[in-house]
RNA sequence: GCGGGUGUGGCGGAAUUGGUAGACGCACCAGAUUUAGGUUCUGGCGCCGCAAGGCGUGGGGGUUCAAAUCCCUCCACCCGCACCA
């Protein structure tokens, strides 16, 4: 073979690896463990260039962990249920089951040729029984402990097909197959008591330093723990039983400032109003229509409806206040009902505009806004302190200049309580965790409905509660509910006839515990503690951003049931030790238009410079996130038969920080494939068995222990652009190197060492020409000499008043004051100073000298 | 609407975290090699300018001896918003 050959040597090596069996992770005391985990995939259909970049870089960390001593767990399995298979068993009229199984089939074959360190033998996909029936052991341990409940929450409902539709079926407010408004129903569903937790999920996230700082932020912020004054309105005709409204607010210092009460169509009140009369009962049903995500709420016109109570001021009796319904106020936040202060909240201010509400300032701003400050009684905005800031309160309970924000809530809290007006509370934003899915494909809810009994657990001996296989999607609504026989069972109670539940779980169960499974996957019980003691926590785990909230804090909240019901041990509470977030893969987008003018896309194949096969110009689009229906897709396996894996590996981690998105080019996988096939070449072209030095082997051995520093620390930081740059730079120093062919050789080792965790099989193949000891993929990391990374001179730039004006080389242990005298020295700063003294000169150690004049 | 993030040459990006802006790669230009080539190798390459020099990190303002980096403000785009996974 005398030139690179990736076909050749990618299946070579990958036999190789098999044959030693070196991924397979045992337990091991006598080496340190490390657990290395990517987001496991969901079975769409094939790989994407989105899963080859998380599965390298998961990949780099696993093979340098074990390069660097460590006993590596890197497992992978299938996120498998979940509603696009019900989708194309609706859509082509096949089987759910067979579908996916069918897609793993496929991504695994898609998988094995990128050479991943993956221990395939832990392999799992969460459709299985075996797995699905361990959760359903979890959920019934769940209950006991009564971290699972029901209650009665909204959904989605498509009034035409009859049938609750999953957010991302509501387009528009409309149901997306029957094109129906959706409305806001409510149904009883199973929760997680997740909000029990809200306090600790919170304060741990302070521990977990090898988080992104946004994730913790976000899910503190997800969280939302708050400080806030729960009191009552008392009502002057209120209907029979509520003769006053609870209200909360964060903001109790306004509270002089209110003018209406607002109450959601879902609070209790509302709902009586409703029972009673049919002007309410309208508007209820007006207030209900559109889709139930956070987002719909707030942006969908703020609608009212005036009750015609009135509500009683606490700190003035005489003070009435009118009772407004209104469609933006949740149930499920606070305690269902506001009081809106206009002048000080720009969505009370818009609700009060809308139905002619008066306006009273509690506050203006302290000072300097003269002139430009309109009260908003007088038409002015409402004004919302931006940050802690000095204003004058006008309305306040203290009547004086004080600052907005703590203190003043806190005050405000206080003068309350003192007055016998209501209490300081603390509440937060996150809800209970609703997992009932009114579908097939997902794990089966394993409970029992008895006439007698009411609603108890399945026994565990009859688990797994398996999915029956005969059914038909021909028809919208879940194919539990009309199975002739699947629903029919015994009560494990009492023996009687009694009907099973056909709600499954939300697919977040699945993925909140599947890393916990994987250090024993074949266990008989969920987990198995030995095990789990052994391999948990995850020490890094890598997956997208849009994960940065829900799956995380599930995955988190899981861990403590977890540990509650004992199938953790109290390490693992938080399951993951660090965490990274990797960007996503773009593409160009390519289009024409046809007849209509509207967009027809192509796939980057079937354009060359810019140009179809029959001569039209196609538009370019900037890049994107890939997908199925812009077209802007490249098919890993097109690109492996091409040009390789380590092409794919190369590329995908070379161009952007991980963190970011990196776009593939064409060019630049072509980029990517000449520089593995000049390593290639360069490797093959030393003569290994002439070890004569010469006076540049130790120039060459200076420049390879700074890279073997930099490559390390790239790995380590996630730096893999970086590290790859780094690497650019040696192997052109290396082809360029005038040394020896012995410490070419040595060079050329350590050079395949470094891109072993990058490019696996090339780097063994270099190994092999030569003669590297066993496999790359076993051998020691190179650790660097500190001796060989100090520079003995250094050159410093000089500034003269913060603009380069010239450099200087000094010793690099030269003193601040000797550095000073040479630079005031420099023809540059002689001439600059002409003759004159400097104001100011700074010297900055190694980095810099500015000279002030 | 709310929460989080990003913005640097023709393009992707680097910058030791306040200290030489543009590492490395793409594209482009020039040269060499090769029977030829879209191969390989060498060199050049922020913008304006003949030059001296000036300008330059989304826009505007500020702090500092020194700002891509810190502060204020505006704009654009991306992620999430609890039933997509």
């Amino acid at each position: 073979m005398s030139r690179y050959s990736p076909a050749e040597i990618e299946a070579k090596w990958q036999e190789a690896w098999a044959q030693a069996d070196i991924f397979r992770a045992r337990r091991d005391e006598s080496r340190p463990k490390y657990y290395v985990l990517e987001m496991f995939p969901y079975p769409s259909g094939r790989i994407h260039m989105g899963h080859v970049r998380n599965y390298t870089m998961g990949d780099v960390v696993a093979r340098y962990k074990l390069a660097t001593g460590h006993n590596v767990l890197h497992p992978m399995g299938w996120d498998a249920f979940g509603m696009p298979a019900e989708n194309a068993a609706m859509a082509s009229g096949g089987h759910p089951k067979d579908w996916t199984y069918a897609n793993i089939e496929t991504m695994r074959d898609q998988m094995k040729p990128l050479g991943l360190s993956i221990d395939w033998s832990r392999e799992f996909a969460t459709c299985d029984a075996e797995y699905y029936g361990q959760q359903q052991a979890l959920f019934l341990d769940f209950l006991e402990k009564g971290l699972v409940y029901r209650k009665n929450a909204v959904v989605n409902w498509d009034p035409v097909d009859m049938t609750v539709l999953a957010n991302e079926q509501v387009e528009g407010g409309c149901g997306w197959r029957s094109g129906a408004e959706v409305e806001r129903r409510e149904l009883t569903q199973w929760f997680f008591r997740i909000s029990d937790h809200a306090e600790e999920l919170l304060d741990a996230l302070d521990g977990l330093d090898d988080w992104p700082a946004k994730v913790r932020t976000m899910q503190q912020n997800w969280i939302g723990k708050s400080r806030g004054l729960q009191f009552a309105f008392g009502l002057t005709d209120g209907p029979e039983g509520h003769d006053r409204v609870e209200v909360y607010t964060t903001r109790p210092d306004t509270m002089l400032g209110a003018s209406f009460i607002g109450l959601s169509p879902d609070h209790p009140l509302a709902r009586q109003l409703e029972r009673e009369r049919g002007d309410v009962a309208a508007f209820c049903a007006e207030a209900r229509r559109g889709g139930t995500t956070e987002e719909a709420l707030e942006k969908a016109e703020k609608l009212g409806f005036d009750t015609g109570l009135k509500a009683r001021h606490p700190f003035d009796t005489a003070w009435e206040l009118p009772v407004y319904i209104a469609n933006f106020i949740l149930m499920e936040y606070g305690t269902g009902a506001i009081y809106g202060v206009p002048a000080h909240d720009s969505r009370d201010m818009e609700f009060a505009r809308k139905y002619d509400l008066p306006v009273y300032s509690v506050f203006v701003p302290a000072m300097g806004e003269e002139g430009t400050f309109i009260m908003p009684e007088e038409g002015g905005p409402a004004y919302v302190p931006p940050k802690p800031e000095t204003v004058r309160y006008v309305r306040g309970f203290a009547g004086k200049e004080a600052q907005t924000g703590e203190q003043a809530i806190e005050a405000a809290i206080a003068f309350c309580e003192a007055n016998g007006v209501g209490q300081g509370v603390t509440k937060f934003r996150l809800r209970d965790w609703g997992l009932s899915r009114q579908r097939y494909w997902g794990c089966p809810i394993p409970v029992v409905h008895c006439d007698t009994c009411g609603v108890v657990p399945e026994a565990k001996e009859n688990l797994p509660i398996r999915l029956p296989d005969d059914v038909s999607f021909d028809q919208p609504g879940n194919p539990l509910d009309r199975h002739p026989t699947w629903r029919d069972c015994a009560c494990p109670t009492c023996g009687q006839p009694a009907r099973r539940e056909t709600d499954t779980m939300d697919t977040f169960v699945d993925s909140s515990w599947y890393y916990a499974r994987f250090t024993a996957p074949h266990a008989e019980t969920p987990t198995d503690l030995a095990e789990a003691e052994y391999w948990m926590n995850v020490d890094q785990y890598i997956g997208g951003i849009e994960h940065a909230i829900l799956h995380l804090l599930y995955a988190r909240f899981f861990a403590r049931a977890m540990q509650i019901t004992g199938h953790l041990p109290d390490k693992a509470i938080e399951p993951f030790d660090a965490l990274f977030t990797q960007g996503m893969v773009t593409h160009e987008i390519y289009q024409t238009r046809d007849a209509n003018g509207r967009p027809v896309y192509h796939l980057p194949d079937e354009v060359t410079d810019g140009k179809l096969a029959d001569g039209t110009v196609v538009e370019t689009i900037p890049s994107a996130k890939m997908s199925k229906s812009k077209k802007n897709v490249v098919d890993p396996s097109t690109i492996i038969a091409q040009y390789g894996a380590d092409t794919a590996r190369w590329f995908v981690l070379s161009d952007s920080p991980p963190e970011r998105d990196v776009e593939w080019t064409a060019s630049g996988a072509e980029a990517a494939h000449r520089h593995l096939a000049r390593v290639w070449r360069l490797a093959a072209g030393i003569a290994v068995e002439d070890t004569a030095p010469n006076d540049h082997d130790d120039a060459l051995r200076r420049e390879m222990h700074k890279t073997i520093d930099d490559v390390t620390k790239g790995i380590d930081s996630f730096g893999f652009n970086a590290a790859i740059a780094r690497l650019y730079a040696f192997t052109a120093t290396l082809g360029k190197s005038q040394a020896g062919q012995g410490a070419k050789a040595e060079a050329a080792r350590i050079l395949a060492q470094l891109m072993a965790p990058m490019t696996p099989h090339l780097a063994e193949d270099v190994w092999a020409l030569l003669d590297g000891p066993g496999l790359v993929a076993k051998a020691p990391w190179p650790i660097p000499d500190p001796a060989m990374l100090i520079d003995d001179s250094v050159t410093l730039p000089i500034q003269i008043n913060g603009k380069r004006r010239g450099e200087l080389q000094v010793p690099a242990e030269m003193g601040e004051a000797e550095v000073e005298a040479r630079a005031l020295a420099h023809a540059a700063v002689q001439k600059a100073l002409d003759g004159g003294q400097p104001k100011k000169v700074i010297v900055v150690p190694g980095r810099i000298v500015n000279v002030v004049i």
